[in-house]
DNA sequence: CACGTAGTTAGG
DNA sequence: CTAACTACGTGG
């Protein structure tokens, strides 16, 4: 009998890959197991066995695998069937899925390593510079990669230098295959079993009293098992003892001690006893009956709760009603709500049971996370983490919760899978037979368009928790302000004066801006020339803190100007605003005060953004000024007041979400104003007071927001009630694409008629050197989305397969919102 | 002709 | 996606 595997390739290739293993290998291996295999000419890549069966592929001759790589799988069948979903709905392949869905640390790839040929002595008069160079390189450092040396010789291709070299046998190169995860040693000591009786014990430490420091430390060393019971880690000794690592050494080296390493988890919850779950007050009691209610009917339930009306209390009570069953839970959150105070709010309640997953960790980190899941081990009980855990093994679970389930960022955009983890969400916990709860303040359309077709249940609180007051929103008309000239900058008399008394009680104040950096744009007073990224089409905007020029799309950036580009003037101006100009108004403004700014430039590093908050809890920091960063969940004590320094920019954005996404973060940033007994006020200054959204976010009427943006989109074919797919061609030469897209937009128009919309150029046509153009799929609630997928697929397989469209990219993006 | 770069194609 | 291969342009 012989024996073939499919593996999936970490590649977007859209077919498995069929390799040959022998009997006993087949004996062995198990679906969701990885491998490493020969793949094209000389990698070897890690995949995951897909397919165990023996049926010979008739076109070519199977290869062997080279290594199997685990002794059990790490991938479980619902993940499997989870990643199939994800590549036919989001339109992309088992590989893509793979990368996104594995750490890093569990997909090792070959690398090549070139060393000397120390079998034959030759000569080296035959080298060429180039290659004496390499030659000379490996006697100083045994191996070399390839990176390294077109480091050296300062070029890009070097392949063809390495190939003389090969030939003339002065270098081999191997492929070498790096296992990346290393678990994490802790150093451990213990007196050799020799000593364990009371006699040899005595001799030991008479002959140690010539040596007072050695004998220290073995009494330090009783003295620390004695009180902890526990293992003893050298760190540890040599703190306590005081003695330095050489003298624990000379102890293992004579044979007294003995060292050992125990594994351990890099990621350790150092905390105190849990403390029990709060009692609910009668609002959340009753949601959480009402949402338990929900579940006997739907998969899916929408809690729509106010700003601070305390959710989580009420996840918390679900939470342990799911872990007393013995199943896990996973709660997601946007990546910039978790590295905050609901991590420790959870383990203050669960304490280990709770494990965090988010990008800030390391590869080793999450292999660690990925394994305490998947052995459905203690300490992973209940999973925090960012969209990216709904790929974590999980092979029990009882409850998904998506808290914020109105964020955009569960969403990801690029690379491929472009999925939707609240979506994902759903899907798995159906796969898993367990429910679902979405929880957002401010619900996304389609959301709660799915409560109201009765899709979702749905449960409301409509009271903030200890029945603290709404925030007051005020509407600030900046245009009049000016016409009265009333305005300090940015700053409005009204901002000015509530700041003012604001801080004057001694609470604290968030200004929020929707731009980072100091202003978009320079603009040249004498020209109006503005300096432009060399690889897009946009204007670079200038950051204060490092003096640059920077552009957002491609990551250019360049000093700051002296002088204009075009006309040699040195009468350059910052245009526009953003949080860096802000800030310093308010120094400016309230010089006595401390003004801390959060945003992107601000929050990088892996306690970047914790620090901002720590310090806004300690109340170190009177005003801080931040962007989006600032809507999400966090709670803060005293802050009073919020102003939100225009609200036109994001009501003007040009995107049918523009609305409900303005009303989604004022209200998420006003939530914030006003938590304990006081009630806070909010100032929205606007050019435009009587737009609707800012009308509706004033009285915060959600549902007056929600009918009329449903109204919108029913008018104009737009999500909820009408599903879309993005088609994006990106190509360097504009020619090429301008054709490529009136192609492929006429063929699908063939398909879909007047459901086709563009090709338009988005607002930025140019990034990084490639020029865009999209074409949107709008899909009728009754078109089957499969059939739609069918035809688009066969749209694209023969758009490819003219000679001239094959260099263009093309991008499908499913729910591209 | 040697070399370098850009485009093309296959991968089991 | 990556690497090998191919076609073509440059410069000695």
């Amino acid at each position: 009998m012989v024996y073939f595997i499919d593996v999936i390739i970490p590649v977007p290739l859209q077919k498995l890959f069929t390799y040959k293993i022998s009997a006993a290998e087949a004996q062995f291996l198990k679906v969701g197991m990885r491998v490493a295999v020969p793949f094209g000419k000389s990698k070897i890549y890690t995949g995951i066995v897909y397919h165990i069966h023996n049926n010979a592929p008739v076109a070519y001759e199977a290869k062997d695998i080279q290594q199997i790589l685990d002794d059990s799988p790490i991938v479980n069948d619902i993940q499997l069937q989870l990643w199939n979903w994800m590549a036919s709905y989001y339109m992309c392949t088992l590989g893509d899925v793979m990368r996104a869905a594995l750490p890093s640390a569990f997909i090792l790839e070959s690398e090549t390593v070139i060393t000397l040929n120390t079998v034959k002595t030759f000569d080296e008069s035959i080298l060429k510079d180039d290659e004496f160079l390499v030659f000379e390189a490996l006697h100083h450092q045994s191996t070399l990669k390839i990176h390294d040396i077109s480091n050296i010789l300062d070029k890009k291709n070097v392949l063809p230098v390495i190939k003389r070299l090969i030939e003339k046998d002065a270098i081999i190169v191997e492929e070498e295959v790096y296992e990346k995860y290393i678990p994490k040693l802790v150093r451990y000591v213990k007196l050799h079993t020799h000593f364990s009786s009371e006699k040899e014990l005595h001799n030991l430490l008479d002959e140690l009293s010539r040596a007072p420091k050695q004998r220290d430390v073995i009494m330090t060393l009783f003295s620390i098992s004695a009180k902890t019971k526990k293992p003893v880690k050298v760190s540890d000794l040599a703190n306590e003892s005081g003695a330095s690592s050489s003298i624990i050494k000379a102890l293992i080296d004579k044979g007294v001690l003995e060292e050992y390493h125990i594994q351990t988890d890099r990621v350790q919850y150092i905390g105190d006893e849990t403390e029990n779950s709060k009692l609910l007050n009668e609002a959340q009691k009753t949601a959480l009956s009402e949402i338990n209610e929900s579940f006997k009917t739907h998969q899916v339930t929408l809690l729509h709760g106010v700003t601070s009306s305390g959710k989580t209390e009420v996840y918390v009570k679900l939470i342990e009603a799911v872990l007393e069953k013995g199943k896990q839970v996973l709660y997601l959150l946007p990546e910039i709500a978790l590295t905050t105070q609901l991590v420790t709010r959870l383990q203050n309640y669960f304490g280990e049971q709770v494990s965090v997953f988010h990008s800030k960790y390391s590869a080793h980190e999450r292999v660690e996370v990925w394994n305490h899941v998947l052995r459905n081990s203690a300490k992973a009980k209940i999973v925090l983490g960012a969209r990216s855990s709904i790929f974590l093994p999980f092979n029990n679970l009882g409850l998904i919760i998506v808290d914020e389930e109105h964020e955009q960022s569960f969403k990801q955009f690029d690379p491929a899978p472009r999925y939707h983890a609240r979506d994902t969400a759903v899907v798995l916990a159906h796969m898993h037979q367990a429910k679902t709860l979405l929880g957002s303040a401010t619900p996304s359309l389609e959301s709660y368009f799915n409560a109201q077709q009765g899709k979702y249940g749905l449960v409301e609180i409509a009271t903030r928790f200890n029945d603290v007051l709404m925030p007051d929103i005020e509407l600030v008309d900046i245009k009049e302000k000016l016409k009265k000239k009333r305005m300090k900058g940015h700053f409005s008399d009204r901002l000015i004066e509530e700041m003012t008394e604001t801080l004057k009680e001694g609470h604290q104040v968030i200004l929020f801006q929707n731009r980072r950096g100091f202003s978009p744009i320079v603009e040249c007073k004498t020209c109006g020339h503005a300096p432009q990224c060399p690889n897009c089409d946009v204007s670079l905007t200038y950051h204060q803190y490092r003096n640059q020029l920077r552009c957002h799309y491609c990551g250019y950036h360049a000093a700051m100007l002296q002088d204009c580009e075009a006309c040699g003037s040195q009468d350059l101006d910052n245009k526009g605003f953003g949080t860096e100009q802000i800030e310093e108004e308010v120094k400016v403004l309230f010089p006595d005060y401390k003004v801390a700014r959060m945003d992107l430039d601000t929050t990088r590093g892996k306690y970047g953004y914790e620090k901002i908050i720590t310090a806004l809890e300690q109340q170190e920091i009177d005003v801080l000024v931040g962007t989006q960063m600032l809507t999400k969940g966090l709670d803060f004590r005293n802050v009073k007041l919020v102003g939100i320094m225009n609200a036109d920019t994001m009501l003007n954005f040009p995107d049918f979400r523009a609305h409900e996404r303005s009303f989604q973060l004022m209200l998420q940033v006003a939530g914030r104003a006003g938590r304990t007994e006081e009630r806070g006020k909010v100032l929205i200054q606007t050019y435009n007071p009587h737009h609707n959204i800012l009308q509706q976010v004033s009285t915060n009427n959600y549902i007056e927001m929600f009918n009329e943006q449903m109204n919108d989109r029913y008018n104009f074919k737009y999500p909820p009630v009408y599903k879309q797919i993005k088609v994006t061609l990106k190509h360097k030469d504009y020619n090429r694409v301008e054709t490529a897209s009136i192609w492929y937009a006429k063929s699908l128009r063939q398909v879909f008629k007047e459901n086709i919309l563009g090709p338009e150029a988005p607002p930025i046509a140019r990034i990084r050197n490639q020029f865009h153009k999209n074409i949107l799929v709008k899909i009728p609630k009754q078109q089957s989305l499969a059939k739609t997928k069918e035809a688009i697929i066969k749209i694209n397989n023969s758009f490819l397969s003219v000679k001239d469209f094959r260099s263009v990219k093309v991008i499908l993006n499913v729910d591209n919102f």
